[in-house]
DNA sequence: GCATTTGTTTTGAGTAATTCAAAACAATTC
DNA sequence: GAATTGTTTTGAATTACTCAAAACAAATGC
């Protein structure tokens, strides 16, 4: 039996991966395309990243791609729901394939590094504030800040 | 006696509010500046205002006063804690006078009105996310979305 | 398979919100 | 009332993003 290398397993994957995201393109009703490959590719690899990351890491791959081209395929993922933006205050939004539930995020305030954080009590408490005030609330975001492991100690000993 | 009228208790009003609003920039260690006081008399006026919304307020009484200082005002007043900035996604930054409290925010997506919502359960539960992955979570801020009750009866009789 | 339709991407330009820098100016301090 | 320090004006630049038209590619029907 022939063992397959190490490279043959990563374009086995590779191929096995680009064969699941072009099914949750056509599932979503978009037509699979090269840049969205790409785009859902680059998502998978570094989550939380702004548009100007992926481009740059889709533009590697595929070096005709524009970056108008990548907030084209963001903006259609992200009515599709394939992606979600999120839009922490002072960055540029950022992106990410984990949709659906309603995880949260932490930033750190100095590094700017975001990590996924699931609700305090399991489920959804602190997504009815005391008083809705009239409004029909659909959605609630909250965003943790702090300093993140690393510039605890960068801090401590600069 | 004289009854004062109705414009001088108003001027009186405006006099005895630049004293307490000079006393909190003086306290806070920040000259006392005509742009700075009707920037927080805007504010106080307006909450949720945005840059461009105060100079225009700002710019009718004080009209030598450039949409710069209004931002260099909104950045000193905010380092020194005397305005909160929010910004919900989507929309440019918004600014308020009332700080030091863990209050949130319920924005309307189809007319963005923006109204103060405090903690869903008093305390601050939902400001402890349920693994702070080594971070020192300083803040928590939560944005609820949803339709206002004027923007839901607009939808449902178009 | 090939033409058609429909949707996507490129190319090029434009805009909104905000920031930067130097000079002019005004509020506090001495 | 002069000196100091901080603020505002003026003018330009930058970042993140959007828009529109033409070129192009994926899916659909034949």
């Amino acid at each position: 039996m022939i063992e397959p290398s190490e490279e043959t397993a990563g374009l086995r994957l590779a191929a096995a991966d680009a064969g699941l995201l072009a099914d949750s393109l056509r599932s979503a009703g978009l037509k699979v395309t090269a840049p969205r490959l790409a785009v859902l590719r680059a998502l998978t690899d570094m989550p939380h990243s702004n548009a100007d990351a992926l481009f740059t890491a889709v533009h590697t791959d595929l070096p005709g791609t524009s970056l108008q081209a990548v907030y084209g395929v963001l903006a259609s993922l992200g009515t599709a729901g394939l992606v979600r933006k999120i839009e922490p205050a002072g960055s540029p939004a950022l992106f990410e394939r984990r949709v659906g539930d309603n995880h949260h995020h932490i930033v750190c305030t100095r590094c700017t590094v975001v990590h996924d954080v699931d609700c305090a009590i399991g489920h959804a408490p602190c997504l009815t504030p005391a008083d809705t005030l009239g409004f029909d609330v659909r959605a609630a975001e909250v965003i943790y800040w702090g300093l993140c492991a690393q510039c605890q100690l960068d801090t401590a000993h600069p």
